[in-house]
DNA sequence: CGAATGACAGATTTCAATATCTGTCATTCG
DNA sequence: CGAATGACAGATATTGAAATCTGTCATTCG
């Protein structure tokens, strides 16, 4: 299946693993079948993964962090504080909706790795949160927001908006009323962090 | 088990039924329960009630709409809106947290329930944000709220503060920074309804 | 000699037979 | 005569035996 000649790292690992996930969904995805697709035995891929849990939690993590990737972009560039928190928002809707969109089942198949992986979950939300904070920060420094505590801020920010970021409302992404409904949140929450 | 003197009405057979619930859980819950609480027979039940889903559905109903009514009453008081609107959200979320806190079994029950019967949750969505609606109105009318759409910002009202009184939060509400949590929320939605 | 293997025990899942439940309706009961 | 019953057919759930999987480790391979 892959080249059997190349080295067996932890991130060619984690690739079959996707793949197998992607193939037989999260149920029936087996460690068997993981080592299968890399022509090797399955007690080879415990000699790198400790258990199933742990290879799951990796390739959990691994997900999570293409999406804070994509948002660190938008963190550490050069606009307008209002404007940055806004596209920053925008852009974490977009990424969740079209991962949800693109491929349903394979979404739904992270969608249980995540809720069987509350600690990976966790230090994803203390990232996106971190980056969160350092918007409000930017912008409390330069006067256009008002914010008492910046990391509570930041954590009210992020659960407010929840509806758009958060698998279990993945349902209603598709429906047409939902970028209005992003906008009516989006606004509301920017309109608290201004200065009267 | 009840009195079989008395009329058969739908009122008693819910409650029943909701007994039957507390005592075997949904997954065990059947119509032949319910009918043996009654001392009748199961085919009574469906003179009632033409099937087990509009049964329960019915009894997802009462339960939703006994937490609108104690809303109505925060609704209908006579605060300023400000504090109106942060006592209606808390007395949500205290609503639910009781709910879930007390007998934790009979909440995990209806919120399987409610996942099954999202009809009777968007009308009981449509109760509340209807409420919303006309605590925001009459802020607006007495000068203390700036609102564009009334409707749709009492639905960003209900969005936003979704992790105090949405069931999926649940396991959150018993944490100890939750009161925080709910006050950091809170309080940047009130602030962004203010006008400036 | 370190990395990979595969046989193995215990845990988990699958599957098919069996039991129970839902919803109907001809009949009974008051 | 209208409300309640309970036997029944088809649908759904339960159960336990068989199959598969997880995780280990003594052995093999390069």
């Amino acid at each position: 299946m892959a080249p059997p000649t190349e080295a067996l790292t932890p991130e060619r690992i984690l690739e079959a693993t996707e793949e197998v996930l992607r193939r037989h969904g999260v149920a029936k995805a087996t460690v068997v079948d993981v080592a299968r697709a890399l022509g090797v035995s399955h007690g080879t891929v415990y000699r790198h993964f400790r258990t199933k849990a742990a290879l799951r939690e990796a390739v959990t993590k691994r997900w999570l962090d293409r999406t804070t990737a994509v948002l660190a972009d938008v963190t550490s560039g050069s606009e307008e504080p209002a404007a940055k928190l806004r596209h920053w928002l925008a852009a974490l809707f977009d990424a969740k909706r079209h991962k949800a969109g693109d491929d349903p089942e394979l979404f739904d198949t992270y969608t249980v790795l995540t809720n069987e992986n509350s600690a990976a979950v966790d230090a994803h939300i203390g990232d996106l949160t971190g980056q969160l904070t350092a918007i409000l920060q930017e912008g409390v420094e330069r006067g256009v927001f008002e914010v008492g505590d910046l990391a509570a801020t930041a954590r009210a920010v992020f659960e407010s908006t929840a509806h758009f970021h958060d698998p279990v409302y993945a349902p209603q992404w598709s429906r047409p009323d939902a970028p209005a409904a992003f906008d009516a949140v989006t606004s509301l929450v920017l309109r608290g962090l201004t200065p009267r």
